[in-house]
DNA sequence: TTCAAAGTTGAGGGTGCCGTCAAGTTATGA
DNA sequence: TCATAACTTGACGGCACCCTCAACTTTGAA
């Protein structure tokens, strides 16, 4: 693989070793963004992959083309996993809740899908539209648990998209303290959602 | 008041510029400290005041010790009347529903107060013991809640802390955005605070 | 082998904040 | 009025990050 003419048309090409610089960049940006989130400074990660800070610049020319490319497919990969396992469920409570739950422990875990679920990067735009997207398929959870009575009625996407910042907020701020309380917690508000009606 | 003699002991008594120039400082930091949080740059404050940054340090050394004293008896103040207000209330489940609401209102509504319940500023000693005689007070509410079977029993004082914390954290991110609608998303989290037997 | 085009490098300039200190100014009491 | 301790000033160095670009190195086609 990757033997010449293999190049993609419109795209001329990259000298040999620019294109191994290419990888190593991507490779030490994803391990820096997985254990520290996507604000880690572009500096650590051209010295993670053995390359000066001018070579990143050549190579993905803005912070937010280095986070599309390397985050994108991770995240759809993520988010539309937590999709598919929440639809398993058996009622729409529980494909709503099971689907909070899911995008919470990602949040809790992975701090890089934190940030990317936070929107704190507005700019990255694969990024974006990959949310968009899973916002998308999170609109028929609610819907569905709505119809079925036993979401609150008054509860809209942006409330949930909320209760994905603040959750995001809260994983940034403890970091490691309390690792494995978050769970409690999104019980509680998840309670909090669910109408009197759909409890036994 | 303020005449010669007044100074307390130990304190060797300030020139009257430098007192003069304490006061229009505290009136500065506190008007930038309501407006834009406590993270406000210093420089900031030293030109409102109309002083140097240099002056600004001499007379407090240290941003602590000047949102110490600028913040410590606002925060007292709008913590203790919470909490008073909250007391007015007739039975235990809304004492402690509306001090978390009053709380919140607060957060909402003066960024500093916001910055200080969230403990932002770990190291203003002053505010840091406000905080806690405040925490100390909300024990009560969350006892009282528990006793009379209206507040779940698992939650724990940590849990009401983490609450402001993330209520804050979505209050800074806002901003202006959504002014209005924090109330409906407390009401979702109280919701799951509350025992089902305490629901009508 | 040659050499132009492609790519790399890292010092350097920019931003925004912090905290300091030598030099200059001012209040005060003798 | 004058001496001096008290006070003010703001330029400066430091830090952490951003992004650029002139000078140098490497690739690879002829």
């Amino acid at each position: 693989m990757n033997h010449p003419g293999a190049g993609k048309a419109g795209t001329p090409r990259l000298r040999r070793d620019a294109q191994l610089n290419t990888e190593k960049i991507k490779t030490a940006a994803l391990d820096a963004f997985q254990e520290r989130g996507l604000d880690v400074p572009l500096e650590e990660i051209a010295q993670r992959a053995g390359v000066s800070i001018g070579t990143l610049y050549n190579r993905f020319g803005t912070r937010e083309a280095l986070t599309d490319v390397v985050m994108a497919d991770v995240a759809a990969e993520r988010l539309s996993d937590a999709v598919a396992r929440a639809r398993g469920c058996p009622d729409p409570w529980s494909r709503f809740a099971s689907y909070v739950e899911l995008i919470c422990e990602i949040q809790a875990t992975e701090p890089a899908l934190n940030d990317i679920v936070s929107r704190r990067h507005p700019d990255a735009s694969r990024l974006a539209a990959v949310c968009d997207e899973t916002m998308t398929q999170a609109r028929q959870f609610v819907e569905d648990a709505q119809r079925d009575g036993s979401l609150r009625p008054d509860f809209t996407l942006e409330d949930l998209f909320l209760v994905f910042v603040s959750n995001g907020a809260l994983m940034r701020i403890m970091a490691e303290i309390g690792a494995g309380t978050w769970r409690r917690r999104v019980g509680f508000t998840l309670d909090g959602l669910r109408t009197e009606a759909a409890r036994r």
